[in-house]
Order: structure tokens, then C-alpha cells, then sequence
DNA sequence: TTTATATATAGAAATATATCTATATGAAAA
DNA sequence: TTTTCATATAGATATATTTCTATATATAAA
């Protein structure tokens, strides 16, 4: 599978904590914008923007399903991205 | 040897290219504020607000070496950060 | 001591980000 | 079809961040 890194697009889709809790709550389960909207005390639109980010930092996939639209980690990419940012800060790796 | 850990202080300290540039810089020799102003072109106090970010987010280290002020990365603590980083966000660890 | 050098801090300006409300879009149900 | 529901987009505003210039501080050299 062919990915791409850039390392301070990775680090900023991280640095904000909603996305951080959104991104650990969709590793466990898929969910639909509402019920992630429902978790959280701000606006669906600010959701949104937040999933996008996430999408365009290839941190999470979506599908269609009827009116929905369902986010899930992308755990594999994640994880390759995290080895990234270590390969480029620990090269030693001690 | 007792650490912190905020992971979006974290990711927030490492979601700038210049910083990311100086962390990767330090993590070969530790260097002064000038040496490391020069290797930029970006001014003096835009360096040193970078380096307190960095300080303030424990990722570089720093001493008194007369007039210069030192600064290296603590290739331990990004280490350290980076395995906390995988540990939230890829706990199954495929 | 005065002067020069290295770094930090203060304050301002420009830019980016997070957030909101209002509305558009698109799909399903009535 | 029309209405309803789910999500995205537009545009505005507030806040945060990056950057600058000017200046303070602290150390060493003259």
C-alpha cells in the first residue's frame, strides 16, 4: 500500500486535542458525524472541519452509508506515520 | 528518571517546520542560539521563541556556557514522547 | 567601568486556526 | 414531489501563532 508523510502535516492534525479524542475514539468503532458530534460540546460544522482535517492528513477513512457518513481510524496509517516521526527524531533508536 | 507527558503540547511543539528543522538540527550537536540563527532566515527572537517552545515542552535541553546559551535535543524524551504517541493512538501495535 | 556580544523579553502586526450561525447539498422517507 | 434528516460549505468572529522591531539583561572583553 502506497502512502505519503509529511511529518508536520501529521503533527499538526495532532495538535489539537478534539481531533486527538476523535481520533482515539474512532479506533474502536466506526461512527457516524452525529454520534461523534454527540460526544463533544461544540457545533457539527466545527465536527466536520475536524474530520476533514483528520481526512486530508489521511488519518482516518469514510464511507457512505445512506444519509451518513461513517469515519474510522486509519490505524495502519497512523501507526506508519508514528514510525515515521520516530525514524526522524530517534534515528538511533535507543 | 521521572517524565511529563502532554501529547498535544507534544504534537502542538513539533506541528512547525522551523521547529522541526531546529529539533533535527540538535539532535546531531548541541549549538548555540547564534549558530542556530544562522543555519534560518528567520530573526534572533523568532529562533529563541521556537527554542523556549521546544525547552517548555521538554524536548530540548539546554546550559550556560558563558556569553552562549547551548541548546541540544533530548533525543531520550522525544523517544520517550514518540513511544507515547504510538501507545495512544496504535495501542494493539500490529 | 565602558563597550561589545549573546540571548531573552515586550509589544505590535500579519497570518492561521477554531469556532459559530446560516445555508447548501444530497439522500431517504412520507 | 415534498419534507426531513445528515453532512458539508460559506462567511464571520475570536483566539492563537508566527514573525518582526526595539529594547532589556547578562556576561565577557577592552
Amino acid at each position: 500500500m502506497k502512502r505519503t508523510f509529511d511529518c508536520v502535516e501529521f503533527c499538526k492534525a495532532l495538535s489539537d486535542p478534539t481531533r486527538q479524542q476523535i481520533l482515539e475514539m474512532l479506533l474502536e468503532k466506526e461512527m457516524s458525524v452525529n454520534e461523534i458530534v454527540a460526544a463533544f460540546s461544540v457545533s457539527q460544522p466545527t465536527i466536520s472541519h475536524h474530520l476533514e482535517l483528520l481526512y486530508q492528513a489521511g488519518l482516518v477513512l469514510r464511507r457512505k452509508d445512506g444519509k451518513q457518513i461513517l469515519y474510522r481510524t486509519d490505524d495502519q496509517q497512523v501507526y506508519f506515520c508514528c514510525g515515521k516521526l520516530i525514524a526522524k527524531f530517534s534515528p538511533a533508536d535507543k
